[in-house]
DNA sequence: TCAAAATACATCGCACGCGATTTATCGTTA
DNA sequence: TAACGATAAATCGCGTGCGATGTATTTTGA
């Protein structure tokens, strides 16, 4: 019996669940919207600056292009955003937001700050927790981008 | 714009993005065990206790059987595990260590230690920062897993 | 200048996760 | 004890993630 290959010594096993069961609670706001957390994800890289190519929203998202192309198409079937080709760079693909997708940003403002809120204050984690988790987190992320 | 919709304060991203990176770094490890991060997750709760039924899996992952199910179903067909049906309860399906599975802990034991410290020396966290990133992140499940 | 390398995106295949449903078995109780 | 609700797994469908490969376009360097 090996201590390093023990379950309750992996600090893996917990960001994977922790992000699991995070996702989870996320899931009855976002099905009101319609939608995912990945695609939740790709529109709040949009909201924050409207009609970037699919590199970019991929490298936002630490994500491959692989994984955010099938994405999009999905979104963009349900109404929610619009490509079309690069003007300068034709190769690239410019995602913008449609209408209902700009939309969506006031109704998550209405939805998921008072759902999580609600879902977290079961956590007696307080603000500087939080705070210093994300800074641990980015410091692991940093470290890990680099292979 | 919503302070609360941006990327870059959401814990839940960190968390979504720090396990996928993180179980990114495993994957050269396991791949030379021929398995993927949520079967080695598997491993690990048979070396713990061996021949388990699917359900005392599944909870203490933390997943729903019919993620665990195909996932069992797979290292079956890999000689990795073998079930046979419940004798006291036939409606349970328990699981065993093969003699493959077994000798995975030994190979495990010393290829992944040692690959998953070099990684982690790129990050500048101490051990007790991971004690401490633990004990957050147990708190966080905890307080998800009752919904 | 023009062929080769690089880049952007798409496609394919496979392994999860999980909601929803189904099937087999068990426990309970009327 | 016979029926009925509860439980253990399995199955199905869909949306990711991602390695591997393909295609169109751009950049490059001899």
């Amino acid at each position: 019996m090996h201590a390093e290959l023990q379950l309750d010594n992996q600090v893996c096993f917990r960001l994977y669940t922790a992000a699991r069961l995070l996702t989870q609670a996320y899931t009855p706001m976002l099905t009101e919207l319609g939608i995912t957390y990945p695609q939740y994800l790709v529109l709040m890289v949009l909201w924050e600056k409207d009609e970037q190519p699919v590199n970019d929203i991929a490298h936002r998202l630490l994500l491959e292009t692989n994984t955010v192309t099938p994405l999009l198409q999905r979104m963009e079937k349900q109404g929610i955003v619009s490509r079309k080709k690069g003007e300068q760079d034709k190769r690239q693909q410019i995602v913008s937001l449609t209408a209902k997708g700009k939309a969506m940003e006031q109704q998550a403002y209405q939805l998921i700050p008072a759902g999580m809120g609600e879902t977290l204050s079961a956590c007696p984690l307080q603000a500087e927790d939080y705070l210093h988790l994300a800074q641990q987190l980015d410091t692991m992320i940093e470290a890990l981008k680099k292979n």
